[in-house]
DNA sequence: CTGAAAGCGCTTACAG
DNA sequence: CTGAAAGCGCTTACAG
């Protein structure tokens, strides 16, 4: 079972030395090519496999990359971020690296314990996804290694970040539903909840700027409470024509709440969303929406934090992905636009 | 930035010997309490972390397994393995190890290439998660290390594998439609695509015989083509009185077609799903269906590759987990029951 | 073109 | 209780 063949083994039997085997399946300068095959052929044929281990030590580099993911986004209803971490996974490939995923649970958070892999070197950067709290950001900040934040960000913290442009895909897809005749629109969504949600929030607010509608606080409704569990939605009174929702969950919620009370979507009101995830096509009617390119998300955390690597002094900022806008069912032309 | 505090270092400092410190670092015998407590504190003091790669090395271990998907299984809608890589790569911490995914695109499964994390060495062992084709089945036993099938098994394969008692679970739920007085049941399902679904099948069957309701081949219905694309799926007329369906998302998609033909869940059919995903909170009723148990299947997937690894002539074939039925309000009793 | 030597950071015998 | 030596499997720099 156990296959400990090394590159000694293979030098033995060709009586070369261990040097030569390294440079000829390296495929490096120095050897004939005639003893370059032969030493190939024979690490097949001895079912060779390279010890990456060996290497790790010789660089000092482990060839992984942690991947952090606060335990509080990997519930049952959300692969969001799992979705990210396989991308990542996929593409550290091309690099001939590896993701740990570690998922960050509520207490090691809450007590600012600092995941093992960081310990033990078992990684070379490390990627947080998701938004952990202050003093999580700031403990993190103090691991010698490169790091990155993906979809969040913080104010204080001098670190790279890679989002998505939150702000710009709201105000798009809020001036969609004003092209549309749309002048009474509601957001949803507790603005001081996260920063995506806050964000979202002053991109609809700025395509109302821009169009002269004045902002009405009692179209601001709140989905969720402090701990981010949905809470029940108050409609207003009277309804507005349109609700530009967070995210596709809260629009679903909603899209089911005004039906049971009798409305239809999108004639008696419109409703759009922001994600693009399961719950955008489980709608009935499917919503327009703001798509996360979550390929994107992962790529650019990939080459950032491959690039810090290379370069710890790099620095990025905070690196927007844009979305852009699905055109569904669920927006409905007002009559006389 | 760079951080690369060595045993030696401290050594250095306290002018003692690599040896002890690594021992006082260790916990081992050998060292006076109090060098080790003052070995101990330096350490802290000048951050050092421990090199794992040099335990790696000196063990030839890699203190890695890998988790290998098949990308067919990774699609928007489904999250169902990479939640059990979430488990198993939380599981595996317990043994100082550390998970890493790794999704095989179809090319690589037609083309029977093996993953890179084996011809590196990268991992210890391997645990397959999803059914891969037969042939790939046969390559990846030639792979000379410990590992695991999850939630699918070989006939002919000599191969461990930790899988859902589908049949057991099937069988449980298509009891229970029976005591509440349905006799005419159908079962939705293509039983020629996945052992899955054959087994769940069987259950079933099972079922019907030990009551003596004889199967009707027009009430087994197929939902997807052989690619595991769904198709629409042809309601029988007159209309069974109960749809035991192979998984949840089907039984979803059947009761949006049944509303959508003027019937009412469950006052006119019943319908029981499988697995506890997404889908059966998000049918209107929510289902009755039975649980898959994702953290017992990690669980189980863990601690045998890990037995596996310190002994590799272990066996443990196929290791069933049990489901269990949630109760919801897909099932109607029929009355004279 | 080929190889002896040294080293990556640890640990495991073994000796004192 | 403490440490010198050897080794895990490679690669790099240097010498021939």
């Amino acid at each position: 079972m156990k296959n400990n063949v090394t590159m000694r083994d293979i030098a033995k039997k060709l009586s070369v030395s261990t040097v030569t085997v390294s440079k000829a399946l390296g495929d490096k300068e120095g050897v004939s090519e005639e003893l370059k095959a032969k030493i190939k052929n024979l690490a097949t044929e001895m079912n060779y496999r390279y010890n990456t281990t060996a290497k790790s030590m010789k660089d000092g580099l482990s060839y992984n990359i942690g991947v952090i993911i606060p335990e509080r986004f990997t519930g049952v209803s959300q692969s969001f971020y799992l979705r990210i971490y396989q991308h990542i996974s996929r593409l550290l490939e091309n690099y001939g690296y590896y993701g740990i995923l570690n998922i960050l649970n509520s207490e090691d958070e809450e007590q600012l314990n600092l995941p093992r892999i960081y310990y033990e070197k078992k990684v070379d950067g490390i990627i947080v996804l998701g938004q952990v709290n202050k003093a999580y950001i700031d403990i993190i900040e103090t691991m010698q290694l490169p790091k990155i934040f993906t979809d969040f960000y913080d104010e204080h913290a001098d670190i790279d970040s890679v989002i998505t442009d939150n702000f710009y895909g709201s105000y798009e897809i809020t001036n969609y539903l004003i092209q549309n005749g749309h002048c009474e629109i509601a957001y949803v969504g507790n603005i001081h909840s996260t920063s995506s949600i806050q964000d979202r929030f002053l991109g609809y607010y700025k395509s109302l700027l821009e169009h002269n509608i004045p902002l009405n606080q009692l179209l601001i409704l709140n989905d969720r409470d402090d701990k981010g569990i949905f809470i029940d939605i108050e409609l207003p009174n009277p309804l507005p024509t349109a609700f530009v929702c967070n995210c596709d969950q809260v629009a679903y919620l909603l899209t089911e709440k005004l039906i049971e009370n009798g409305f239809q979507i999108p004639q008696d009101c419109s409703i759009v969303g922001f994600d693009n995830d399961i719950y955008a096509t489980l709608s009935s009617p499917p919503l327009t929406t703001v798509e996360v390119d979550i390929e994107q998300m992962a790529n650019t955390s990939v080459n950032s934090i491959m690039e810090k690597i290379k370069n710890p002094d790099k620095r990025f900022g905070r690196v927007l992905v844009q979305g852009k806008i699905i055109y569904r069912d669920s927006v409905q032309a007002l009559i006389g636009t």
